[in-house]
DNA sequence: CGGTTTAGTTTGCCGGATGAATTTATCCCG
DNA sequence: CGGGATAAATTCATCCGGCAAACTAAACCG
């Protein structure tokens, strides 16, 4: 009788992982809560016992994750409560971003303070992948070294890219806007920094950074407009990655199947990326985007063509995406969030024209609110979410 | 200081829940299991120890949920295992569809065996609700009375519809297919079978049955051909629902965006439905598919013409799905599993030329194999799934 | 200053997973 | 044919961690 192999064991319970578990939804009940809580409701608001979240707590205070507020004085007769907040400048996040037009490093604590933030504006079209990492981890490694040097311990790093990267392995299958393709970026990154970064699409990072931005758990589709177009889906404030983190890729949705010979000539990408509205805007391939804003504000009619027809291209592919997977709500950012008075109209027209269920529930289109750089934001925040998902096993191995 | 709404107490690990979630982790080990396990094997794959899986199956034999088999003889030292195997004809799920040419129920148990079915094929385009769910009633009252005359304890009814179906609260949206428009379903057929049924997608349903067919934990869009187009996306063997369950409508995702004067002229239903190609192949609105296969065997150029068209659309509209969600595999039912040889090629060139990741990891696409009337047999299981989602619970409360 | 109220801690209890020891049931070999 | 080897299943003492109740702490109130 052959031996099965080991499924995933992580769905049976165990006591000793009973506590981990809970450390980490004590943790996040912390971090994630919009105003400081005591020890008393964090017990209420999980359902656990006030006995077990004050161990829990002790736990997290001595391991310099958590700290206590000063208690504040309430007009209420009782003792007063010592309200919880996640502890400032003793872990921090590291997200990095190599992009088209610049890359950069911006460290994170747990309370979502910005300890340290680096970026460099240089145009990376055609620059090899060996000498870019150089120059990030040029910019990463003091940054790491000063943390370390303060007692801030460094959770991670997330590299955020614009192009094809996988979840698990990490290696960057293409970027096309960079000319980047098949980069061990781990290994070589590891090699500079003496860290292992975790890799992923630039897109993805930035709705992660987003969804942060919006507390609660929003669902959401996101798009990115930079050079090319990414995107992201969100589900219950998480990131859809798909099997291998190659979701989200709203760009090569085509919706104009018999526009050119190839089927690809009718992707959104390229009906409504920054060229194909440069180029359909009249303007010369080299102008950046505040041209065509400049154009948009003078009323040119060309601008305003160009516009009208990436904003009925973009508005058709989110419909689709918004048929497949569900989602009520639909944020702009990059590009498109600087679009965004100019495209809203016809995208939330498009999309009430053509998702079905917009009916029953109209979808929302809303400009991003993540601030400048969010894939450098979403990544740090991804790199700290190794110590959110399980505190227990983070803290034995740091 | 305000009291904090309690979150969601599902992540919290408590003593209490451990004996019901490793109950639900021992039943799923066995009933998903390829051949039957032993305990000890059972203990192996879920790496519980062996004392515990003991009491678990114990306490499933009990409740008549999984069976012993007879002791195999294996020409091995040591003393036989007793195999452990779902247990026959003790708990059914009852799935029941209602579709543009058919009404069905089919009942099976948690060893997958049909323990009732009835059909009855008919035209209800048209026809009104409380009519046709009369009809359903007087079919499945008496599977029901059946069932459980003969001991069956029935653990719920799941009810299919081609057309948009709220997950949580129940009510038919709309089926234009049907002509039905905001229907109370779950309400009518409580009142008229005793059970509130779960109301959901036909393919979503039927892409259930899919799933349950390709065992292990596929990952694919499946594409489920019926007088309209739906789908629904498989990611790890579970139907991805969406907020609530509106996703993966395929057939409203727009291919052609410049079509015609409205956005939906150029959706894959329009150019890839049933009434789409039987009218590009030159036939009548009345014909059935089976006019079309003969014209197809007969080399018929319009009929070629026409189905190679409806192929590059639905192409295209899935290399959009997979870009977006990043799914491996495409699973071709209902009529375009019919047509299967007939599109395949045409389908699979233009995943490969669409799909950004094709390059590091094909795409396949294969025919369904869920055999005839697959939504009926994936409400069924969505049926069954309440017991083996959590056994304990289901348990105390029947 | 004693009573009231709420926060946090201490303590004994209890459920359930665990590993080791034990029992059961077979095969194998002399 | 009987004793050793081997593996499955069960029994049992142990331990871990959450829990309720009792208790202490620190405020307000009259």
């Amino acid at each position: 009788m052959p031996t099965p192999e080991p499924r995933d064991p992580s769905r049976v319970a165990r006591q000793a992982q009973m506590r981990d578990q809970n450390l980490g939804v004590a943790l996040r009940g912390i971090v994630d809560a919009p105003e400081p809580l005591s020890r008393a409701q964090l017990a209420a608001s999980e359902g656990l016992a006030r006995a077990t979240v004050s161990g829990l707590v002790d736990h997290l205070i001595e391991a310099r994750l958590v700290r206590e507020l000063d208690p504040t004085q309430t007009q209420r007769a009782g003792r007063p409560a010592v309200p919880l907040a996640p502890a400032r400048g003793t872990v921090a996040g590291i997200g990095m971003e190599v992009n088209v037009d610049y890359l950069g490093v911006r460290a994170i604590d747990l309370a979502g303070d910005v300890l340290a933030e680096h970026v460099e504006l240089d145009d990376l079209r055609g620059a090899g992948p060996g000498a870019v990492l150089d120059r990030l981890a040029a910019l990463v490694g003091p940054v790491i070294d000063g943390l370390r040097d303060g007692g801030v311990r460094v959770a991670g790093t997330a590299l955020a890219l614009p192009g094809l990267v996988d979840r698990v392995t990490g290696p960057l299958r293409v970027a096309p806007n960079l000319g980047w393709r098949d980069v061990d970026v781990v290994g070589a990154l590891s090699a500079l920094t003496g860290l292992p970064p975790r890799v992923a699409n630039e897109a993805n990072l930035a709705a992660r950074a987003e969804a942060h931005a919006r507390r609660g758990s929003p669902s959401f589709a996101y798009v990115s407009g930079e050079v090319g177009i990414g995107g992201a889906i969100v589900l219950d404030g998480e990131i859809f990655p798909g099997r291998h983190g190659w979701s989200g890729e709203i760009g090569h949705i085509v919706v104009d199947a018999f526009r050119g010979p190839r089927a690809s000539d009718g992707s959104l990408e390229a009906l409504a990326g920054q060229d194909a509205m440069l180029r359909a805007a009249g303007l010369p391939p080299t102008a950046r985007l505040d041209a065509l804003l400049d154009a948009l504000r003078a009323d040119d009619p060309r601008a305003t063509a160009a516009v009208a027809q990436a904003a009925r291209a973009l508005g058709v592919a989110l419909a689709s995406v918004a048929n497949v997977v569900d989602v009520g709500e639909v944020v702009l950012g990059g590009t498109f969030g600087q679009l965004f008075d100019h495209v809203h109209d016809e995208v939330a027209a498009r999309l009430d024209e053509l998702v079905i269920f917009a009916p029953w529930s109209p979808l929302v289109v809303s400009p991003a609110r993540a601030g400048v750089y969010p894939a450098m934001t979403g990544g740090a925040l991804a790199a700290l979410s190794t110590v959110l998902v399980d505190p227990a096993e983070w803290l034995r191995t740091h």
